[in-house]
DNA sequence: ATTACTAAGACACGAGTAT
DNA sequence: TATACTCGTGTCTTAGTAA
């Protein structure tokens, strides 16, 4: 059993970038990640060097550390449990967040979409996209979760030589009122932190939303057998 | 920050199902699982209660241990972090497992949804399912990150009578060579250790494999624009 | 049975310092 | 600057045992 100062040493270096890449750190900054001091710090690492978790280079400023396949199986290992663990099978799934302004381009999407979201969502949508922020954890486990639900897929195609990917839905609750759907392009433009909502209404004029606002996505399951 | 002895502690305690429901426990069996004696384990529990991270009543023999809310985002928020850090930046997804024989329903199914497999993946699938039974916990990761990739969806239908829900498909190639895909079905027959596999082909002749053998399942992901 | 207190011991930590 | 050694100190652990 790995122990637990162990895996959170592993872990802080994952938080530095060293699943991927080799971290450049110092023996100094990583005991102020860890809590404690350069020296317990050293033996950390050179523990989990020793044991095969890391790998390392010395510099002349720093070291260059990243985790082995070993090391990165163990983080691996515990994230798997936990989603065994945490993730509720059969519980209602809200996400949270903010209304923020988008840059306009959501609008020529949707129309450019527009037959086949209504054929595959069942509504022709509004020109525009509700653009919704997560500021919180708890939203960010739970657009996890959303995402092992069974996804409606809007297939790509190709219009004047232009070709468009397929758009990833989950149909949602806007503020458990408005029927609506999560549409997350392929080409994502903003990272994991700003969620587009479509919807056959103008959601900000019929919640009387404007930006900053809080609103409520509940995701809807799609029917099963 | 919380040390990692107490984000150990309740990490045990969640594999013993406290998030949900309240665990049955003594500080012994606690103690055996930490790595430590049955008296840090009492320490250790009686700490978690009073920072509020797990409630816990006493019985006759043992105790009734569940996580708090405060005490589930702790671990919520160590997985939403890993899950940010580990999981793939474009990586191939490789899973591995062995071959089991099934019930011979999977033909049933297989046929049953046949016309609206070759409508959706292109090919009319062989009569018949390859179960891939996953033992490690490599793949199990793997199979994590697959569900984090756009699935195809088959969608259900009605027929005298009966109901087939949607069937959620990762077009994969088989021992790198042999296109399929896995599939699988809503109404779950074998937890997350078995993955159903159907081809245009049979596989086991195809691939000249029996039971037990290994076999590699690669997810090729959806074109995207 | 249990949990948990006390006291003695182990061992991890960090200051100082060598490299 | 780095990392990492020694070593005194203190904390955490465990054995014994009470409740």
């Amino acid at each position: 059993m790995i122990a637990p100062d162990v895996w959170f040493t592993l872990y802080v270096l994952a938080h530095e970038g060293a699943v991927h890449k080799r971290a450049v750190l110092t023996t100094r900054k990583l005991g102020d990640l860890l809590g404690v001091s350069q020296q317990t710090a050293s033996r950390r690492v050179t523990y989990c060097a020793e044991e095969g978790y890391v790998s390392r280079v010395h510099t002349a400023n720093g070291m260059l550390i990243q985790l082995t396949k070993k090391g990165a199986k163990e983080l691996r290992r515990v994230m798997t449990n936990l989603e065994l663990v945490l993730v509720p099978r059969e519980e209602e799934i809200v996400i949270a967040g903010r209304v923020v302004h988008g840059l306009g381009e959501g609008a020529y999407y949707v129309d450019a979409y527009s037959p086949r979201f209504h054929e595959s969502l069942g509504f022709e949508p509004y020109s525009g996209t509700l653009n919704v922020k997560i500021v919180d954890d708890d939203s960010r486990s739970a657009i996890n979760r959303m995402k092992q639900t069974p996804p409606l897929i809007v297939p790509g195609f190709t219009y004047e030589g232009r070709s468009f990917g397929d758009v990833v839905c989950y149909r949602v609750k806007v503020n458990q009122k408005i029927d609506g759907a999560v549409v997350i392009a392929q080409r994502t433009h903003h990272g994991q932190e700003i969620l587009e909502v479509i919807s056959e209404v103008n959601l900000r004029s019929k919640l009387k939303i404007k930006d900053n606002d809080l609103v409520t996505l509940t995701i809807v399951p799609l029917h099963r057998a």
